[in-house]
RNA sequence: GCCGAAGUGGCGGAAUGGCAGACGCAUACGACUCAAAAUCGUACGGGAAACCGUGGGGGUUCAAGUCCCCCCUUCGGCACCA
């Protein structure tokens, strides 16, 4: 008999299904479509490792088992190719990103084409690209021109050693990634996207997706939506009021202190009243030196200044309380100022204590002695006067109406979700397509004159003043204004990484139209994307932009559907084989070249399906990879036990129709470990038999072939079956094929299992009863007792509760 | 601290409230072989057994890995968001 050679089937396969373009999406179809969308990859330097194909060995058995059913599969790929570390390569070795980029590219595409996913290669993007970054500088034009994009100052990661602004994920622990020198903060002018003008229906919508729980939940925690009331308190003696936001209104008479950032603006506004402003400028001056981690480290020891010749007024108490400074107040969240209630939030409470402010409690039921009184839902007012022993909800409404009618408060709601730092002091990204012109102010490129190209340079080395590397290549810099045809200076920031992958999906639509991001009529049909599986750790940065884009496009009107994506769902890591995160320093990567190398794609592609829970991480182990192989060989060698027959014998049709009803539904639902389980049980189960007739192999064929399609094309072909198995069909179960005519129902004596009756299916409590009695085992069990009680469920289990 | 997920053999993991440990790995023994590999077969939670076993403690139920309450541990996310 032939052997199983994995070399030599898969390259033929890969070839004929490039050939054929077997997994082209058709742009016309009147099949049903099905778009599938995996994570694009960076192309990093280092090529794949073997958690790379697991999502995209999922989703590759969901496309070909739904082009087997008949759908229109959309399943692409492509390149997310703008981005850090590349470009600090290309520093390090003297050469252009975008030649490294290109190796990078090569080297990613051999790697995922000898794992035979079924990506329609004639769609491949890359977002470095003129053609590709033209349309996401078109898509930045059209959040400027609705006013979703401000210039602000704003404060970047500075590390003064290497002269160089870094990005979030540059600064480890507070230093700098490459130097490991302390990071400040340097303030710079940066582009700004209004993401937060969107939090609300960013939260709402996820309502009517299929994303997992999870993600919505960590969605909805960051964007950090809270509903409360901004109140005014008067400053004594001025006409000034302070206002603060408050989710708790209902414990305002137990504010006796206010709190703002060092920051806020009454500062300098009552600047003459105030006797210690130079102390609080210091304060101020020397939390803005501070780095994030000093800031956090400082988080059990309070500080703070009072602001002295001020105190303001608790509007419900008229009492005068006292206005402090401190860093514990932060100036972008809601007004920048607190109305602080110790008795009943911790921070403040910490704050009382240091500062020796009076705590007045507000809500019975804690012991305000000891700490602050936090969780209180469902606690009763006491101590004010307006809402004594009302409960928390209501107190905080009749407190909200008395003040809303008063005029010195405000329903409102918060978010904790930020504006969009939009703008990059870095070479290798999309130029932002604005013009500053002296008299017309930032105007926007025309569409004609995209794309604004990533012009060349000598050097694209940060600057020492934290300037793009665009900003030293004046010719590029200085031009006309697309307006009134004057001076103007182009802007020098580039887009951040986030850009290109924000709107890729709709690029693989129609990647070649120049006229548009993509045609009306496809975007019509191929959108929305059906399922979209991806890490966990893109959940509030990528995926929630790519939803504020596709939100801002749908407003444009370039899509139709509010959602870019019906399904989301998310795959574990793979761990290295001594159970820790994959990584070159650890040295415990796996390459899944030399898997393909030894044992094949299709064992590679098995074993990643059948690793563990799709969902959880889990470490690698090379054993297994060999039992996987191991059940293809046994496959292979089906071939020796194949039989005639155009039907399934009647002794395996039920375990035939068993299988296909639960491979069929474990594909669909993140649980390919027990759908190769069950695959594995009917081999064993053929090979006990002794034979497999055509039908039947034919059947498991199809159902392996998501997971091994070079292997069972081949089997199929060998085995001289009609045309490709590609062009054939999903098989169905028969529902009614897939119960045992008998079972063997467990018998339990008090609870506890003591054996089987083999009954029918449908069988009375009489007949169990019965064959209980006539088994000798379980009589000894029930020797000198009396039965109290018989627990029937028809189907199930047979219980005797005895005494 | 807050939010979320999870704790089951030596390992990865299965189990609509109804026989815990499917399937695979590792291991041991046997067959085949001059021998080894491959392959095939048998065993494989603990215990001599009665029994005991799904992180720990309570509870609901005829019956709990699964449901309820309390606690511990691990992982992921957020982190002074008023």
């Amino acid at each position: 008999m032939k052997e199983y050679n994995p070399g030599i089937i898969e390259k033929k396969w890969q070839n004929i299904w490039d050939d054929h373009g077997t997994f082209y999406a058709e742009n016309v179809s009147a099949k049903p479509k099905y778009y599938l969308l995996i994570e694009f990859p960076y192309p990093s330097g280092k090529g794949l490792h073997v958690g790379h194909p697991r999502p995209y060995t999922a989703l590759d058995i969901v496309a070909r088992k739904r082009r087997l059913e008949g759908y229109n599969v959309l399943y692409p790929i492509g390149w997310d190719a703008f981005g850090l570390p590349t470009e600090n390569y290309a520093i390090k070795n003297k050469v252009h990103p975008r030649e490294v980029t290109k190796e990078n590219i090569a080297r990613f595409k051999e790697q995922l084409k000898s794992l035979g996913f079924s990506f329609d290669w004639s769609r491949e993007i890359n977002t470095t690209d003129q053609e590709y970054y033209k349309w996401t500088q078109w898509i930045f034009i059209q959040l400027y021109n609705m006013g979703l994009a401000y210039k602000k100052e704003f404060p970047i990661n500075w590390c003064p050693a290497c002269k160089a602004g870094l990005a979030n994920e540059e600064v480890v622990n507070g230093n700098c990634e490459r130097c490991g020198g302390a990071v400040h903060k340097k303030v710079k002018n940066q582009w700004m996207l209004k993401i937060t003008e969107y939090a609300d229906r960013l939260i709402d919508d996820l309502d009517d997706l299929d994303y997992i729980e999870r993600v919505k939940t960590q969605q909805k925690n960051w964007i950090g939506r809270s509903y409360g009331l901004e109140a005014d308190f008067k400053i004594d003696g001025t006409n000034e009021a302070l206002s603060v936001y408050t989710t708790r209104p209902d414990t305002m008479y137990g504010a006796t202190y206010m709190v703002i950032a060092p920051e806020h603006e009454l500062i300098e506004k009552l600047k003459d009243m105030i006797s210690n402003y130079d102390e609080l400028v210091s304060y101020r001056d020397e939390s803005a030196n501070k780095s994030d981690l000093e800031r956090t480290e400082i988080v059990k020891d309070k500080t703070g200044v009072r602001i002295e010749g001020i105190d303001a007024i608790n509007p419900i108490t008229g009492m005068k309380i006292p206005v402090y400074i401190s860093d514990y107040v932060l100036i972008t969240y809601g007004t920048g100022a607190i109305m602080a209630v110790p008795a009943h939030d911790t921070r403040d409470y910490e704050f009382a204590k240091k500062f020796d402010l009076p705590i007045i409690e507000v809500v019975s039921g804690g012991n305000i002695e000891e700490e602050a009184y936090t969780d209180n839902e469902n606690g009763i007012l006491i101590n004010s006067e307006l809402i004594d022993g009302l409960n928390v909800n209501e107190a905080k409404e009749k407190i909200s109406d008395y003040l809303e009618n008063k005029g010195i408060g405000r329903r409102t709601k918060n978010f904790k979700l930020r504006d969009w730092v939009f703008s990059r002091q870095r070479y290798w990204g999309e130029p932002i397509p604005l013009v500053n012109c002296d008299s017309c102010g930032w105007v926007p490129l025309d569409l004609k004159e995209l794309p604004l190209i990533l012009p060349d340079v000598e050097s694209y080395e940060p600057t020492d003043n934290g300037e793009s590397p665009l900003a030293t290549m004046t010719d590029w810099v200085n031009t006309t204004c697309p307006k009134c045809g004057g001076k103007a200076r182009r802007e020098t920031d580039t887009m951040p990484q986030w850009a290109g992958s924000s709107w890729y999906f709709l690029r693989y639509i129609d990647p070649h139209n120049d006229q548009a991001l993509a045609s009306e009529e496809s975007i019509d049909y191929f959108m929305p994307v059906d399922w979209y599986n991806g890490g966990m750790e893109h959940t509030t940065l990528h995926l929630l932009y790519s939803r504020f884009w596709h939100k801002v496009l749908f407003d444009v009107g370039v899509v139709k559907t509010k959602e870019p994506y019906l399904k989301r769902t998310s795959h574990g890591m793979i761990l290295g084989e001594n159970g820790e995160k994959m990584s070159k320093s650890r040295g415990n990567v796996v390459n899944p070249d030399e898997i393909v190398e030894e044992y094949g794609a299709d064992t590679l592609r098995m074993y990643e399906m059948f690793i563990g829970d799709f969902e959880k991480s889990v470490p690698w182990s090379m054993n297994g990879v060999k039992g996987c192989r191991r059940f293809l060989d046994k496959v292979f060698r089906l071939q020796d036990i194949l039989v005639t027959g155009d039907t399934f014998t009647n002794d395996m049709e039920i375990l035939m129709h068993k299988t296909i009803k639960k491979v069929s539904n474990d594909f669909e639902t993140l649980k390919y470990n027990t759908g190769i389980s069950t695959m594995m049980e009917l081999v064993n189960a053929f090979n006990k038999k002794g034979s497999i007739n055509i039908k039947e192999y034919e059947t498991f064929l199809i159902l392996l072939n998501p997971v091994a399609p070079h292997l069972t094309e081949e089997l199929w072909v060998l085995a001289g079956l009609p045309g490709m198995l590609n062009q054939t069909n999903w098989p169905k179960h028969e529902e009614a094929k897939t119960i045992d005519e008998t079972i063997d129902m467990p018998v339990q004596i008090n609870g506890k299992f003591r054996g089987t009756v083999n009954i029918g299916r449908n069988a009375s409590l009489e007949e169990a009863k019965a064959a209980a009695f006539a088994n000798p085992e379980l009589l000894v069990n029930l020797e000198g007792k009396t039965i109290v009680k018989e627990i029937f469920v028809p189907g199930k289990i047979f219980n005797l509760v005895v005494k």
